[in-house]
DNA sequence: GAATAGCGTTCGTATATACGAACATTGGAG
DNA sequence: CTCCAATGTTCGTATATACGAACGCTATTC
């Protein structure tokens, strides 16, 4: 933590932010607006990104996209190491076992990034639906990595004690939530119904190392494939890769750096 | 261009890069020495960087690595439109059909950058995934998208007229590469040899709409699976994919935001 | 266990930068 | 065609920031 954060980092941070925010495109002006800063305060620092390649500037219509530089070191987060290639070698097996989709993920802040996503048909390795983020509280493996907080801790993380809607399913209080989270504490499984897709259940497990939530696993299956002997089966090849996954991260612990 | 290029925002972009070099980690005394500048410079840089996910320090060890967040950035860079799913299924159709791997990108200055890969088999050693970088001149589709330049421009681009070498078999000076992108210009096709990973043939089409060059695909065999009758297999297919291509940007054209 | 070498951290001041207002340019409306 | 309302751009000065040196901390070495 700086003495104050430093206010320019901010605000190319934000620049690049806000620019993520508006896929077809936002202009200088807009920016500015939008950041509440002076045009003239930002002029060179878009100038700047734009000239690296970390922002595209289209100057026919005066709009600013991102630039191909963060997909490039976005991809080098993840494409360094080859703990993740092994990782998702364990959740591809689950896939094809149960023809459903399985979800690889760490805590960032209150939200769940997604880092993994292996299903059947798309197992081409672009880094596509990895890179959201979601609430965590609405998610099954979300809330599995919550579950490491106590209930004295979770209620501090959201001190206003009600939970912003998803959907119709989500959490909507802080009680409702720690009472799962102590029930996963227990059970070592996650349950989601609909909380945060419409349709979607999930079961999820927490990846413990060295009794440390690292991360998280979920499945994710539409309701009309889901019923109580799937579940069970579900939750047999969770525990089976969730084994497997902490054995590959406690071997290669020095290549973990996502949490 | 700024006036002159902004300086913090400059520093803080290679801080990034720096770190995105060391996959292990480096020390903040590291990248003050790596970019000639005080330590006492860029600790608030560094710490404002690490506070909002952008880095991630590890205090035990005193190193940092890239973040999060870079990811998430990286990845809307690719995800907010849908052409490019389109065109990976396109991609995908080829590689079933040869179960060879398919590649696509952009040009990145003098660089290409791989924004799509498709292969059947996710758990391969590859050649390279998206979001790497090649010297545009020792790839297939790299000198596909190069051969919209003219021979006087691309002797402009590579003044010295000499090109470093990747592999044994990198074409070596700005004369030789003139004159295969003078035979890309008159076929359409663009070869390599193992110009950039030894042992690996492409064949590569340029992406042209509305008479710019703005993309490049490629078809990467191992030379021990390649042979003439293959290579017309390749071309037919490639343009094949090639128009189904074009076709999809055209009707996409204002979700093209990535050269 | 003392000494050392490396690291991150702090702080006052020289210096680069952010600001606001005025200017320039473009596109659209009347 | 003219005007207007956006936009991006410039420039001098008030202001935040970068610098260097000194400090403190930790870990390794002898």
């Amino acid at each position: 933590m700086p003495p104050v954060p430093h206010r320019t980092t901010s605000r190319i941070l934000d620049i690049l932010e806000t620019v993520a925010l508006h896929p077809q495109g936002i202009s200088l002006s807009d920016i500015a607006q939008s950041l509440e800063v002076p045009k003239s305060s930002i002029h060179p620092l878009l100038a700047t990104l734009a000239d690296r390649n970390y922002l595209k500037s289209n100057k026919k219509e005066q709009r600013f996209f991102l630039g191909e530089n963060l997909f490039v070191l976005g991809n080098k987060f993840v494409n360094d190491a080859d703990i993740l290639d092994k990782i998702k070698e364990v959740l591809l097996y689950v896939a094809e076992k149960t023809s459903e989709t399985l979800y690889f993920g760490v805590l960032s802040n209150l939200d769940v990034l997604y880092l993994i996503k292996a299903d059947q048909f798309s197992n081409f390795r672009v880094v596509s639906n990895p890179g959201n983020k979601l609430p965590a509280y609405s998610t099954g493996y979300g809330k599995a990595l919550l579950s490491q907080f106590s209930a004295q801790q979770i209620r501090a993380l959201y001190p206003s004690g009600t939970l912003p809607q998803i959907t119709d399913n989500t959490l909507s209080t802080v009680d409702a939530l720690n009472e799962q989270l102590e029930a996963i504490r227990n059970t070592g499984f996650s349950y989601e119904k609909g909380e945060s897709t419409t349709g979607i259940q999930c079961v999820a497990v927490p990846i413990i190392v060295e009794g440390k939530v690292l991360s998280g696993m979920s499945i994710a299956v539409p309701v009309f494939r889901y019923d109580d002997v799937r579940e069970q089966e579900f939750k047999a090849y969770l525990l089976e890769a969730k084994q497997k996954i902490e054995r590959i991260i406690t071997d290669n612990r020095s290549q973990w750096n996502y949490s």
